[in-house]
DNA sequence: GCCGTTTTCGGCCCGACTGTTTTCAGTCG
């Protein structure tokens, strides 16, 4: 049983209670730990195993550890099953109707019957719904208007999807005399792999002006709300987008306040309440005398906690107010410290640009190095490479690099890993090259105990340098296959292999909590963008942002290594 | 149910909006 199954159990527990009118502190407890061992970076399956104390994980108390234990070794919780029979089954699905809360969901049950989204749909059409106490016409068909929405579409989308929609509406936007601090604020900021809506703010002399301009944008759809400091519209692939403005001299503490995360406030604030402090959107409030200070940027507003700067990706409530309250965050990988990129394609195999276009390319990146790593043999539909093809490439790159300058090529290879563990190039040839990444590409559905030993022959075989996209998964169209990734941790770290952050926004794989797990266990990381063309080499962004909320400073990441000191390391990898 | 430089008991983040009702419950971010 993985961390998100515990969590998901501890997480509809707190939903069955919530119908159940519970103290909503012990709600609040159940999501927390949820949240918290959904997020923590250990498998909790292997902190039993070691002996390791559950109450270690904050949010995580005496009955909560005894709780996860029995579900963990039985697979089964009884408190758990005990509650599920109080209620009909499937009720918990009207919770996710936006407006629909647990008093609301439990009084279309107990007076209408209702248990489906179906047939609340239905008791609205014949206006029972409206009929019942302190509901009506309004707001039965606000439900009815929330459940198509949730039809048609309702899904959060993969950030590299979003982030384009807004950089384009940030652009024209800034364009309008008197905006200041326009920025995107929410899980967008946060860098989360996925977002759900889109929250932009900054500041204007006439904030009204702005909002006018905002609404009237081309990509702009539907306009939901507009008013004189805030509006709320439908842009392009169908995202809502909210836009609040405000004076300039409160920003940072807006911005603080909706950047979030949730989590990360109330962990904040709680802290704030400690000092006598009230910490809302608005500012930092003194209780004893009623106070308000207010804050332009962030940084001041940290400050006046006592607190270091914490950045956006790591304000997901796992430690770093500790951390920020001692001085000890991590100074963050940024994009400028990359310095290559060892996961690239070419037209040799299913890429669109030649090796020189490329590297090229990746030297107005202000890149040293690059990788190119087109596909083997074994995988027939990219055209991959056979010993004999690949020795001309690598022909090509020796004398492509004895005429570019500052710009070296590294030969590779991104070699499949087949069905049974081998790879499908022989030892002659991989022998040969300077980097060799490893990769599952066919028989994803294997058995978890099949694919883990696949892997891991690829993990422990000398010719690999990089195990790339560990887990397969495709954000919103393929799960990650079974796999046991601690196990692969482990060879990893044992072996001295290096594991990939794919920088593709739909793969980003290792994901943010796979790679602090890996960071956290000495494993060195390298961040390829997977490029199948010159504008792919952008994506490097997106990888950066999945290893800064994997807490990686430069020296966790290969590719930021100079090339001098990258050729001492693939030297003594051999 | 969790947790501790105000506490091992008594607290538990903060504010806004909506729709209903006539002072507020419910929900959301």
């Amino acid at each position: 049983m993985k961390n998100t199954d515990i969590a998901k159990v501890f997480n509809d527990i707190a939903d069955l209670l919530e119908l159940k009118g519970e103290n909503v502190f012990k709600i609040r407890a159940y999501q927390k730990a949820a949240r918290a061992i959904e997020h923590y970076p250990k498998e909790i399956k292997i902190m039993l195993e070691e002996g390791e104390d559950l109450k270690n994980i904050p949010g995580v108390g005496e009955a909560i550890a005894k709780k996860t234990t029995e579900l963990v070794t039985t697979g089964k919780l009884g408190y758990y099953e005990n509650l599920k029979v109080e209620f009909p089954k499937g009720i918990t699905n009207l919770l996710s109707i936006p407006g629909v809360g647990p008093k609301t969901a439990n009084k279309l049950a107990t007076e209408l019957g209702i248990t489906t989204v179906d047939e609340l749909e239905q008791a609205i059409k014949d206006g029972k719904v409206a009929r019942l106490f302190r509901l009506g016409e309004k707001t039965a068909s606000n439900m009815l208007q929330q459940i198509q929405a949730l039809r048609r579409k309702d899904q959060r989308i993969p950030i590299g999807e979003a982030l384009p929609v807004v950089e384009e509406i940030l652009g024209a936007l800034r364009s309008i005399p008197g905006v200041r601090n326009l920025t995107a604020a929410g899980s967008l900021r946060r860098f989360r792999e996925t977002v759900g809506d889109i929250d932009l703010m900054g500041t204007a002399d006439n904030t009204r002006e702005v909002i006018d301009a905002f609404v009237a944008l081309p990509s702009v759809g539907q306009v939901l709300a507009q008013g004189p400091t805030k509006a709320s519209v439908i842009a392009s692939e169908g995202l809502q987008t909210d836009l609040r403005m405000v004076e300039h001299d409160s920003f940072g503490s807006l911005l603080q306040y909706f950047t979030g995360s949730k989590q990360h406030n109330i962990s904040l604030r709680e802290r704030g309440r400690r000092q006598g402090l009230k910490l809302s959107e608005y500012g930092i409030t003194t209780i004893a005398t009623d106070i308000l200070e207010k804050f332009a940027t962030e940084e001041e507003f940290y400050h006046r906690l006592g607190l270091q700067y914490i950045p956006p990706e790591l304000r997901e409530a796992q430690g770093e107010i500790e951390r920020a309250e001692q001085g000890t965050l991590p100074k963050l990988l940024e994009l400028s410290d990359i310095r290559g990129d060892f996961h690239i394609h070419t037209n040799w195999s299913d890429g669109h640009n030649s090796i020189e276009e490329m590297a090229l390319a990746a030297k107005s990146l202000g890149y040293q190095y690059i990788a190119i790593t087109d596909h083997s043999g074994g995988r027939g539909i990219a055209h991959g490479l056979d010993t004999e093809r690949l020795g001309r490439q690598i022909g090509e790159i020796e004398a492509l690099n004895e005429r570019l300058n500052d710009i070296h090529i590294f030969t590779g290879i991104e070699v499949d890993i087949r069905a049974d563990g081998s790879l499908d190039l022989p030892h002659e040839t991989l022998s040969e090259l300077d980097i060799v990444i490893a990769a599952v590409h066919s028989a994803m559905n294997q058995t978890e105990e099949r694919m883990t030993k696949r892997v891991l022959s690829a993990t422990e075989n000398p010719d690999v340098d990089i195990i790339a996209h560990p887990t397969c998964r495709l954000l919103g169209e393929r799960e990650p296959i079974a796999i046991d990734l601690e196990a692969i941790f482990q060879a990893t770290a044992k072996y001295s292999k290096v594991l990939e952050i794919n920088a593709m926004p739909e793969r980003l794989d290792l994901n943010d909590i796979h790679a602090f797990r890996a960071r956290d266990m000495g494993i060195k990381l390298a961040i390829g963008t997977d490029a199948h063309s010159i504008a792919h080499l952008d994506l490097m962004r997106f990888g950066v942002g999945v290893a800064r909320r994997a807490w990686c400073e430069p020296q966790h990441i290969l590719n930021t290594l100079p090339l001098e000191e990258l050729l001492t390391f693939l030297g003594r990898n051999r």
